[in-house]
DNA sequence: TCCGAAAACGTTACCGCTAACATTGCGGCA
DNA sequence: TGCCGCAATGTTAGCGGTAACGTTTTCGGA
């Protein structure tokens, strides 16, 4: 007994549906121009009435490439990852790739994991969300030599493009900001230390050593980032350092929930203490009062993403590059 | 001259190093209690060696399963799917399967491309996040004949698995809430009217229209939502209806905006309005102050879809089915 | 009229893997 | 001793496409 087929149609049913081989249907389908009209009108019509879909399997093991490529960021849920995601997505769809999502949950193993399991997808490239990988992953991203964008951070060793902005020189600027304010007891807090908070922390003791101000008031931990984590690190903060006049949160969602909690216990920001986050997210330009910020370009970090993986996937040779996208500070009123 | 290989580690090189057929090593990766020890051992060696990564594409081609599911939400920044795409995620990934997730921007058009897309790509079952799609796409889902679960809200024609819930009864019931509570000059404010959005209005009204009071007070728009449009919503149902006691938004989003909007205007809430929202996301346990919400069973659903792929997937028949998970009201401080 | 090149379409041979069936070898048992 | 059954492995024939190259058709110009 044969091997039953799928019982989806393929390119034979519209072959024979048509009368001409299997070929001219899928070189129709691929290359119009290249068939005669009247054999694409009455190809278009078999299509159209058998609602023949291509199967992208078959065709990615023949040709060797999958139309395809893999976009992994730490977290869905967190929003800034979801406009680097909308930048990738629109570039890659318009030059005829698709966008496959996973998310590491900050984590390099899990990051390696869903490199592997991609690769066994066979996709086309890969954009990470960040420069630190585990070897193996490393190992298997060279072998592979496809194209590999790290974004959101700069690194000086690119696996092959490198695309984001200096967490360092950022966080550098967002205190320097508050000292050019006037403040001058300066705490810093931080969740989940990835390398990147890492990078805005040291940026944030850069500024202050250089103003010759003291760097004690830091309060970070390992937990993940939320709203109420924001609330908490505050709390204790202020418990620690009673006398602290600012603080830069490694993020905006700490940066919102230590404004909560500010309003919680009826303390006037930025009159008695002010609050910068990191990111630029909807929300800190929405609250009462609005959120000073670091303004990350997140979309065009996505779009320069994808535009230079389309590129190199039509041709252009491997070639170790960094972009900087730089970053903005946005003082609002919470300073 | 004959096709060049990908230069990729096939199942043959592993089979050459070890000395037996390729059909051996695919058995040995997928059923390895039906290889002998020693023989076994050898290949895991090779494959350890040779780092060699399996073919999906050449594998799904061959066996007709993809062992991968598609997940369509409509959106991705928005955290309520984050929650669904997780518990769907989890589930999956312990029976194997892995997810492609795509974004349809609230757009049954889109959704109906990536239905398309993944059609290509073969995926096994799809989890969606609607009820309501094209006649095409509609279509194309019956054909297939794979499994399909349609989540978040509830239908009485579900394609084939159903998991969600009541979304008009949610909406009465904090509507009833609120009158429970007091009110009676309550609003209702809504973003991008999509159907869930729609039986949130429409369960709204039965619970004011059972109690006698005036459904009138109900400001919405196509516009997506945010924190921001909140804000402006709720500013212009204040100059509309100036003696309005309380609003539900029909989500968490708008809901945290219209508070914000409050305390702009130094509004106290909920001493001269209240405020609900809907979903239950982070947020609205860390404002001040808290907000009232309807908490909604997300990471449940996409847990209960996932089970019940996997059931499907497994050999269990097509058999329509509807699965209601309830909702909770849980009343905070701003109400 | 005939030639030759380009356009239009077909044949063949895979891509890497797996379902189905075939074969081999070995121990147990009548 | 001979036969059966089972475990372990091999052979064959695709899955649905596409690259590469081969063949036929068309048509303008010498």
């Amino acid at each position: 007994m044969p091997r039953r087929s799928s019982g989806r149609v393929t390119l034979q049913d519209i072959a024979e549906r048509v009368g001409v081989s299997k070929v001219t249907v899928s070189r129709c389908l691929r290359e119009p121009q290249r068939v005669s009209e009247t054999v694409r009108l009455r190809i278009d019509e078999a299509v159209e009435a058998l609602d023949y879909i291509p199967n992208r399997q078959a065709g990615a093991l023949s040709s060797g490439r999958s139309l395809s490529v893999a976009l992994l960021v730490p977290s869905i849920s967190n929003s800034v990852f979801s406009e680097v995601q909308r930048g990738v997505d629109e570039g890659l769809r318009e030059a005829g790739y698709q966008v496959l999502m996973g998310h590491t949950g900050y984590s390099v193993l899990e990051e390696e994991r869903l490199i592997d399991t991609f690769l066994a997808y066979g996709v086309d490239g890969f954009v990470l969300s960040s420069t630190r990988h585990t070897d193996y992953a490393q190992r298997l991203l060279n072998r592979a030599r496809l194209p590999v964008v790290e974004t959101m951070e700069l690194t000086d060793n690119p696996l092959d493009i490198n695309v984001g902005l200096d967490q360092r020189v950022a966080g550098r600027a967002i205190g320097e900001a508050l000292i050019a304010a006037g403040y001058r007891r300066i705490g810093f807090c931080g969740a989940r230390l990835d390398y990147r908070v890492q990078q805005r922390l040291a940026g944030w003791e850069d500024a202050l050593k250089a103003a010759g101000l003291s760097t004690q008031r830091c309060q970070t931990t390992p937990r993940p980032s939320s709203y109420r984590l924001g609330g908490e690190l505050l709390s204790a903060m202020l418990e620690r350092w009673p006398d602290m006049d600012a603080v830069f949160c490694c993020n905006d969602d700490l940066a919102a929930g230590a404004l909560f909690e500010c309003q919680r216990r009826r303390l006037d920001v930025p009159g008695q203490l002010a609050l910068a986050g990191f990111n630029g997210l909807d929300i800190t330009d929405a609250t009462w009062p609005t959120l000073t910020t670091v303004i990350t370009p997140r979309r065009a970090i996505g779009e320069q993403a994808s535009r230079l993986i389309v590129e190199r996937l039509q041709g252009t040779p491997r070639d170790p590059s960094r972009h900087d996208m730089g970053f903005e500070i946005d003082l609002r009123q919470s300073t």
